[in-house]
DNA sequence: GGAATATGCCTACACATGTAGTAGACACTA
DNA sequence: TAGTGTCTACTACATGTGTAGGCATATTCC
């Protein structure tokens, strides 16, 4: 169940088959911007890299294409990455907050939101 | 300035040099849990390779052993973390906002003080 | 001054990652 | 069925990362 250690080109190809579900080795790799697109084979040994770390599976054989899909869930996925990111801040959230302010990204529509799913959360804990 | 794309151990030795500002590498090596620590020569290769990046410098020699200092600031470096993660999440915070609320680490004040901290800035962002 | 210890510097090596070529199997088409 | 193009399976290779040994040399302690 233990999550892969994933590289960002195979997060990139994940990416691909979560978004389409069931894909060819030519259909991960046309998922790729054109301009920036590795080459078939290329696309091939990742998928190839990411079957023996169990994220993805065959599972049919179209004439003569493998077709595969995501044995890994993105949510889990994402987690792992999250979690990761957390340990080297001592496992606060606080700095990554700060330094999501910083870059512009964090809204306060993002951080109503968090308010109310933390509440919501808490109700929830109390209840129980 | 671009700041280099720092590895796992990388980043944990750039951690000592942060907190203690200037380190041999013996007192690099010994920032690290007794229990889980690198070989001196590991800790050694590391700093070298840290010193091609330039993220660390030798500032002075004392009797026979040199001494580092980072050269490239927490800050950041913390920052390019973050920015890494995000593009993952397509820029934007709210998924990871979700995953820090899952993981349990994200708190009710940590979000009140990031809408403290955003409102300022707006307001700031105003005056201006 | 000589022994013990600490450091520096060089080298090596295995595994991960990104990148891709090649050979041969297969399938569709004229 | 011969030709053409696609796909698989295998191989290769540079670079990055983690790990560390070996040996020369510098320091220190007695």
């Amino acid at each position: 169940m233990a999550q892969p250690r994933l590289s960002k080109l195979e997060l990139a190809i994940m990416e691909a088959l979560w978004d389409r579900r069931r894909c060819s080795i030519r259909e991960i790799q046309d998922a790729f911007p054109e301009d920036d697109r590795p080459a078939y084979t290329t696309v091939q040994t990742m998928v190839y890299r990411l079957e023996r770390k169990k994220a993805v599976r065959r599972v049919k054989k179209v004439s003569n294409a493998h077709i595969f899909e995501a044995a890994i869930s993105r949510h889990a996925t994402q987690r792992r990455l999250i979690d990761e990111l957390l340990s080297f801040f001592g496992g606060k959230s606080q700095p990554v907050m700060a330094h999501l302010i910083e870059s512009g990204s964090l809204t306060l529509d993002d951080v109503r939101e968090a308010e109310k799913a933390l509440r919501k959360l808490a109700r929830e804990d109390k209840t129980e």
